[in-house]
DNA sequence: GCATATTTGTCCGTATGTATA
DNA sequence: CTATACATACGGACAAATATG
């Protein structure tokens, strides 16, 4: 069986058979990007018949790609009616961000005990939103400061940690199109990124993990409120 | 597929829709009920076509399950060889197991934090287990206890965290067939379920916590020895 | 190392069921 | 109620990659 496959080979795909992409996954990610660049907002449906075409892919690769999607909640499957890009709902919100809650503060705690801290990515991913919002690139300033979080989740050196909060803040995306890239609403995390980097460094756990809930308390009220807001007044219905 | 669509029920569905199930759908709830029974035992090729045609269905749609199966980490998908079911190493029990202790913890704190604990059906699951275990059916046990721990979740009524805790278990039953069912395994823990169950009544919320993570460590150290036992000695390789 | 058989990857066409204007 | 559009599911085809002798 896999036994003996060692050194004849000479060109060796040592690995490289796990990590290829087929074009279902492909496909995958760029619908996924799309749909978090808010291409296609929430309520969308995707058409089986005009993305194919649009991607130069079959029904069938596409459909594979669909079933992706919907596992990571990104879109809902209605049979017979097709998918459709994910309303969230309040509920929703605050699911995500009682699991967010979860998750950020235990890959602290995890980090924390494990040992010296690799703070290398965190302090890259602020320093880098911290240049974008100085050119008021405020769009940008949204997207690192999710990768600060991840980094901060990234310390706990967990495979599955990792690709859990992957999902979540692909799907928490969902709501963040109703902030818009604003200013007044990133302004203030950039502060408080930089301040939980400080405690980080001085090795100030117990503060950083409560910065943190403090930090996700307030982002989730915000966002709950823009949120109310657009759900009480719709953006144009297309129906 | 086949006929089966016979009954045409002419009562109207209402909501259905969102609940009914489609072919691809129902064919991974059957793959991966096989799995989880020790049917295609870890490292297995699952090929598209005898599984095709033992279920009924065409490759295309049974490509969609595969997909699933894969994202739920119980297939590994590898470009042009086909979809095999996952063989955990070590390092994979340690993740799930430390993944674990996050989710069943916090799901305790949370639900001890929103008030009065719905106990019925964590009291129920422990009960079936004993009774299971008077029976000496071990296997059942063995379920049960996962259920057990599946409805301590539930305590928290989070959705993400009920189904992220859904299929961190069925990864987990991958590395359970080494303990095959073993009345040595599994009593002791239907023991220490009835314990945290008292705790839980006295509300004495921070030592059935406490339990939970002394319980999860010792069966993290139970299987991990079995399972490197296992790897050292590999059972009977039938190509 | 090579030729062959097997299996996956991807596409297309089509018949049927379902939802909706 | 009918017509239309679309998703569902199947089966066949062929190229490409892989396994086998």
């Amino acid at each position: 069986m896999t036994s003996m496959r060692a050194v004849t080979t000479v060109l060796a795909n040592e690995r490289p058979r796990l990590a290829r992409l087929g074009t279902a996954e492909r496909v995958t990610e760029i619908l996924r990007e799309q749909i978090a660049a808010g291409l296609f907002p929430p309520g969308t449906r995707l058409s089986e018949e005009s993305i194919g075409e649009a991607l130069g892919v079959s029904r069938n690769t596409l459909r594979e790609s669909f079933r992706l999607l919907g596992h990571e909640n990104l879109v809902a499957h209605e049979l017979n009616r097709g998918v459709f890009v994910r309303v969230l709902t309040a509920e929703d919100v605050v699911d995500l961000y009682q699991l967010r809650q979860i998750i950020e503060s235990s890959a602290l705690e995890i980090a924390g005990r494990a040992g010296p801290l690799e703070l290398g990515p965190v302090i890259a991913a602020v320093e880098q939103a911290e240049a974008a919002g100085a050119d008021g690139r405020w769009d940008e300033v949204a997207t690192l400061d999710l990768q600060f979080h991840q980094e901060i989740v990234a310390l706990a050196q967990s495979p599955r940690l990792d690709e859990l909060m992957r999902r979540l803040l692909a799907e928490l995306r969902l709501a963040f199109h109703v902030m818009h890239g604003s200013q007044e609403f990133h302004e203030p995390y950039l502060v408080r990124n930089r301040k939980m980097v400080t405690l980080l460094r001085r090795k100030k756990l117990d503060q950083a993990v409560q910065e943190l809930r403090a930090y996700l308390e307030d982002a989730q009220r915000e966002l709950l409120s823009a949120f109310r807001a657009e759900q009480a007044a719709p953006p144009s219905q297309g129906t």
